[in-house]
This record gives C-alpha cells, structure tokens and sequence, in this order.
DNA sequence: TCTATCTGTAACATCTACTATTACACTACT
DNA sequence: AGTAGTGTAATAGTAGATGTTACAGATAGA
C-alpha cells in the first residue's frame, strides 16, 4: 500500500482545522513533509470524489466540502487505495493443482479481508480523527 | 506487503498435499514460480516457528509438522508479515498540530486494523485451504 | 570415504513501485 | 499585466522486493 490513503487523512484534518480559510498545497506540503504536487495529486482525486473543494489562482487553495462527521476513513481507502490488501500471485504453474487454484482462493480471502477492514474503517470518522489529533 | 505471506500459505499447502514425503524447495518453486532461494528463506522462517521440520542432504526438504486444522493463515502472517499494515508517515512536521500527532493517531488506528484482520483470518485454518484448492 | 543431493545464508544484481522534481498550461484575483 | 494558485504530464531518484550466484554444511548411499 503506498502512502495515498494516510496522505489523505492528513490533508483533511489539516483543512478541517481551518474551516474558513482556504489552504494551499505548499501549506498542506510544511505540515505532512511531502511534496506539493504529490499533495495536489491526491487532493484532485478527493476532490472528484467530493470531499472538497478547490479554487485555482491567487487565495485559492483547498478547502473541506463536507461535514466532518459525514466522511469516514473506509470512504478515504476505497478512494485512495482499494485493491491494495490483494496479493501479487500471477503467474505460478497451472499444471500443480496448488498452483492453478491458489489465485482464486486467495482472492477470495483477500477481498473478504478487505471487506472485513471496512467495517473497521467505517467506524472512523474526520471528526474523530480532528477529535484525537487535539487530545496532545 | 511483500508477499512473503502468500508465498507461505502457497507453500504449507504444497507440503500439506505430500504429507508422507519431503518436498525440495525446487519442487515447490516449480509450482510457485518462485526462487527456490526464496522458497528456502521463507521456509526457514517457518520451520524456527515450529510450523514444518527441515532435513538437509540427499531426500532432504521439507515437511508439515503440525495438523492441518491447527494452523491458520493470522498465525502465518503474524511470522512472516506482522506490522506490514502501517503507515509510513515519520518526517511530518511537529511545529503544526496536525504534523506533531498525526502519527499517534494513525498508529493507534491502524494498529486496530490489523488487530481486526487478525480475527477474520483466524476464521482460516490450512484445512480449510487446502479444501478450497481442492474444490476446483 | 567419496559423491550427489539437499538446506542455510550471505552477497550482489535487477526490477518495480513509490516519491520527488521540473516544467508548464490554465485560472483567478488585484 | 503580474502574481499566486491548481492541474497534470514527464522525468529522475530511491527504496524495497525479488532474483541470482556462490558456497558452506548436512545427510544418504555407493
């Protein structure tokens, strides 16, 4: 799993703590130590996602579109990172039976798996996140 | 996640099908199309975690040393890939609340996931992925 | 005791996915 | 017009995963 999904917990308590004003991704960029134009990226897949908002030219920058309480972190995986649990096992010898039936077994596994973390996921929401991240 | 842990279960599932002879890490490459070195290194991992026994020499390889239904895929991933569900998130910037505690909080919750994972996939023992392979 | 066949492991090479960086088009405010 | 932003493509750099080579040590059998 690359690092999108934590990336995106990030920015978005980041706006969510600055409810009126919009940021920037160099802004974005000084809190979570990562490049801007990576921050832009991942920000734009969240944006066609609806979770926020952005304005380009001067004050423009990104800002929360929802309530926090309405976007929990399984929504941010499914964006950011979905499929990332399931293993890489392509090409192994069809002419062994564990080889030729072992993809789909763990696939199957592999997407209950997932599916299992979600109900996790589901639990947490930005605003308990914002609600964590002020408990210093 | 490198996929030491699904080379692991290709692997006990290999010798859980030849349980009265030894298998080289050749044999299992063949099947796996992985490097019998690797196939070595991940097997030894199991072997010091009691899951197999090992002979060198002539007939040597490798064989099951426990029963099939009393093993399970949370006991493999604990050997071979325990902590691979974190995030890795160090250098974020402690001048900025956000910066400071974001990494304790993502500590906690991905800590929590992978706990959660834990309880499906010791719902799987190898019996049971053995079973499925079968099903073909 | 010699040889062939294994595991055990270290060292190195290669490959791939992630991340950073550069560059620039486009938008919007002043 | 000029400045400050996003949007995005293209390229470079890096780290981790994997493959490969090499060889020491164990064991069985001739």
């Amino acid at each position: 799993m690359n690092s999108d999904f934590t990336l995106a917990i990030h920015s978005l308590t980041f706006l969510a703590l600055q409810p009126d004003r919009m940021s920037t991704s160099d802004a974005i960029s000084e809190s979570s130590g990562v490049h801007p134009v990576r921050i832009r990226k991942v920000l734009s897949l969240l944006k066609r996602n609806g979770f926020i908002k952005t304005k380009e030219g001067t004050g423009g920058g990104f800002i929360f579109a929802q309530d926090l309480s309405e976007v929990n972190l399984w929504d941010l995986y499914k964006v950011t990172s979905e499929g990332a649990l399931q293993p890489k096992c392509l090409e192994s010898n069809k002419q062994c039976v564990v080889g030729a039936n072992m993809q789909r077994v763990l696939l199957t596994i592999f997407l209950g798996a997932e599916e299992h973390l979600g109900m996790y996921l589901k639990d947490y929401t930005m605003k308990e996140i914002v609600d964590l991240i002020n408990q210093q």
